[in-house]
DNA sequence: GCCAACGTTGGC
DNA sequence: GCCAACGTTGGC
C-alpha cells in the first residue's frame, strides 16, 4: 500500500465537501499535469491512503485522509465545453487526462498546517516533496515514515509559533 | 493582489 | 531543439 498527498483549494473542493457527498465519495477531477496524471493513473491502487491538502487558502495544510475507492479511469470533465475542466485536446477515443475515487476516511483533530511542517524541514520531512522549493505539484507521493510522522504530529499540541 | 517558480506553447 | 512569451500555482 503507498501513501500520497491531494492537494485542493478548500474554494473549489474541501474536505467538508467531500465529507457532504453521497457515500462521502468522490472522484479527484481536474489534474492537468502530466507528472501528477502519471501518479494517478500508474501509480494509485486501491487501499491507498492520501492526505488531504487545503492550498491556497488562509490555513494552507493538511485537513484529513482518503482513501483509494477506484483506480484510475477517463476524467470525463476534459470531455464537456461546458466544463472549467475541459480541455479540447483530450477525447474519449483518446483521453489525456484521469482520474481516482476518494472515499473520506477521518478528519485529522486539528488542522496541519505547512508553517508546521516547515519546522521539521531540516530534519524528520527534509524530503517531503510538499516543502521542496517551488514545488506546486497537486498529486506527490509520500513515504511511509513521513506519513507515520505527520500523523503524530497531529496528536501534539499545537504549537504555538507555526 | 503580488510575484516567484515552473510548465506549456509555438516560432524559428 | 532552443528559448521567449505566456499561463498557472499557491504562499504570503
Amino acid at each position: 500500500m503507498a501513501f500520497w498527498l491531494l492537494k485542493s483549494e478548500p474554494e473549489e473542493f474541501s474536505l467538508a465537501d467531500l465529507f457532504a457527498q453521497n457515500q462521502r465519495k468522490s472522484c479527484w477531477d481536474g489534474v492537468r499535469n502530466y507528472q501528477a496524471r502519471n501518479m494517478l493513473r500508474d501509480e494509485f491502487k486501491k487501499g491507498d491512503l492520501a492526505f488531504f491538502y487545503h492550498s491556497n487558502c488562509a490555513e494552507p495544510g493538511i485537513a484529513g485522509i482518503v482513501e483509494v475507492v477506484r483506480e484510475a479511469y477517463p476524467d470525463h470533465t476534459a470531455f464537456d465545453p461546458a466544463h472549467a475542466h475541459f480541455d479540447a485536446k483530450s477525447d474519449p477515443e483518446n483521453p489525456r487526462w484521469f482520474m481516482v475515487d476518494v472515499r473520506y476516511k477521518r478528519k485529522l483533530k486539528r488542522v496541519v498546517t505547512l508553517k508546521e511542517l516547515r519546522n521539521y524541514a531540516d530534519s524528520s520531512l527534509s524530503e517531503l516533496l510538499l516543502l521542496r522549493r517551488g514545488n506546486r505539484l497537486s498529486v506527490m507521493p509520500v513515504k511511509k515514515r513521513e506519513w507515520d510522522f505527520i500523523v503524530g504530529l497531529e496528536k501534539k499540541a499545537r504549537p504555538v509559533d507555526g
